[in-house]
DNA sequence: TAGGCCATCTGGTCCT
DNA sequence: AGGACCAGATGGCCTA
């Protein structure tokens, strides 16, 4: 499965495209080729569609009728140019969403590089859907637990003044940091289940065709591997500076648990 | 070689 | 009318 950008952009997915079709029928490409083979036939098959779309629709009424009628009189030529317009729109198209897609990628927590390959689409739009319910967790969690210690005047203090501030002498992407001293122990001894419980989307990477089941439905154990939740960020807003480079602490727990999701994925 | 993933083409439908 | 969106079909590439 390589679909990295590169074979996606040797796949003459550029807008371009059309307009080096029309300039010129030489095609070195092997999509280049695959789609002279289809303009090869295809006047044949423009001809088959416009005598299709006449006696498909003849019996339609005067104004569709009177439409093919005119689409008829295109000159083939013509046809082919509307054709073809349509075809870069279209991949035009698909190649922003694949764009975005790969905006997508980046912002997951998942190990990127060149060694590393690419999520499918099915893959990172299901691990995207379970990151975003684990951070709405995460954040309903930590508003629970500082409105619970805190009566919800959490604002009016700073975390280093309530006895762990030797953690805070460290970025919070430093392990000392991973288990907030807020938290406690109630977080470090999440097991996957206790976070399965709260995250049901979390951990349900499924096999094919069953991929995009409920919540509801039983989540699979994300890895044999992944055995407590460490690393929620601080909430407090001295704690909450921006995470080099794009994530939070989060980061490392969740590349953890997209690394396995993408051993499952195999 | 089968299956997964992907890009592209295409026709239909909806929207502006 | 033209463009956006969608889904089905098709065929290529890659991996187990």
């Amino acid at each position: 499965m390589n679909s990295d950008s590169s074979s996606m952009s040797s796949r003459a997915s550029s807008p371009d495209m059309e307009e080096v079709y029309l300039r010129s029928h030489h095609h070195h490409h092997r999509q280049d080729n695959r789609m002279n083979s289809v303009s090869s036939t295809q006047s044949d098959m423009l001809q088959k569609m416009s005598e299709e779309m006449l006696s498909r629709h003849g019996s339609r009424g005067e104004d569709e009728s009177s439409k093919y009628k005119l689409k008829k009189q295109l000159s083939e030529q013509d046809l082919q140019k509307l054709r073809l317009k349509i075809n870069g729109r279209e991949r035009k198209r698909m190649h922003d969403l694949n764009l975005a897609m790969d905006g997508l990628r980046e912002v997951m927590p998942y190990a990127h590089g060149p060694s590393v390959r690419k999520l499918s689409k099915i893959a990172t739009l299901l691990l995207a859907r379970n990151y975003i319910l684990m951070l709405t967790s995460s954040l309903e969690e930590m508003k629970r637990l500082v409105g619970d210690i805190y009566g919800g005047h959490h604002s009016a203090f700073h975390c280093g003044t309530i006895g762990h501030a030797a953690n805070h002498s460290v970025h919070p992407s430093n392990a000392a940091h991973q288990v907030h001293p807020i938290l406690g122990s109630s977080l470090s001894s999440n097991t996957p289940s206790s976070l399965s419980a709260s995250l049901p989307g979390i951990g349900t990477i499924r096999p094919p065709h069953s991929l995009l089941k409920s919540p509801s439905t039983p989540p699979l154990p994300i890895g044999s591997g992944f055995q407590h939740w460490a690393g929620l960020p601080c909430p407090c807003t001295i704690c909450q500076m921006p995470p080099p480079p794009q994530l939070s602490v989060l980061t490392s727990s969740m590349s953890r648990i997209s690394a396995e999701t993408k051993d499952l994925l195999k």
